[in-house]
DNA sequence: AACAAGATTCTCT
DNA sequence: GAGAATCTTGTTA
């Protein structure tokens, strides 16, 4: 079976597992945004994976989700395959792709990827942008090339204007290196859960900066 | 009703 | 490597 055969269906079982392990099958995915400027599309290749609320059965302090529902996260609780998107720092956009069952809360948060088509259009909706690694090398990078706001949250991802494509076979272990989320708050340390995953050596993944402890 | 912090990025040093 | 820009969200009063 190709990732180009693979229906919705087929495509939101996977994502339906928990993000820990669904992150292997979305690194080297490709998201697609159609919209009335342009298709810009996005191979994956840096995600975080965030789970639910403090009561849930996989309670998880550095998600947006841990407080339990709100009107902004809603998303997370819902169908995977569908996007969590928020906006942050008063003026950033991060999108997450949702996991697990519907009513469970989780998701990836995608953190990078490599801008395979519509380069012309990610670049103008991203003037800062000195190189072609730089595009989407980061969350806020991500969804500013594909032109994401909080307007698409809640949207599935495996629908127009939106498309998913999943590698035909998920990333070799060897290929998937993880360590600790990044900026997240509240899980110092040694304490830290490693659930960022990048596709290693791979020249758009977002530079690691530590989280900032506090304000000076 | 008001406040502190944030799943960040950019620019300058 | 450090600080600014900017505003929404969730919490506290």
């Amino acid at each position: 079976m190709t990732s180009h055969d693979a229906g919705p269906d087929a495509i939101r079982a996977v994502l339906s597992g928990d993000p820990r392990d669904v992150a292997p099958h979305l690194l080297g995915a490709v998201l697609s945004h159609h919209s009335p400027e342009g298709t810009v599309a996005i191979r994956v290749t840096e995600v975080e994976a965030y789970l639910g609320p403090r009561d849930s059965a996989q309670p998880d302090p550095g998600s947006h989700t841990y407080g339990g529902r709100t009107a902004r996260n809603a998303p997370m609780f819902g169908p995977a395959g569908h996007l969590y998107v928020y906006f942050t720092y008063g003026m950033h956009y991060c999108s997450n792709i949702v996991c697990g069952p519907d009513g469970v809360a989780s998701g990836l948060l995608l953190r990078a990827g490599e801008v395979v088509a519509g380069y012309a259009l990610a670049q103008s909706r991203r003037p800062a942008s000195r190189s072609r690694t730089d595009l989407a090398s980061g969350p806020a990078r991500l969804a500013s090339a594909l032109g994401l706001t909080t307007a698409d949250s809640g949207r599935d991802a495996l629908a127009e204007p939106f498309r998913l494509e999943l590698p035909s076979a998920p990333a070799a272990e060897s290929a998937v290196a993880n360590g600790p989320r990044v900026g997240v708050a509240g899980e110092g340390g040694s304490d830290s859960y490693p659930w960022r995953y990048w596709l290693a050596g791979d020249p758009t993944v977002s530079r690691y900066k530590a989280a900032r402890s506090r304000a000076v």
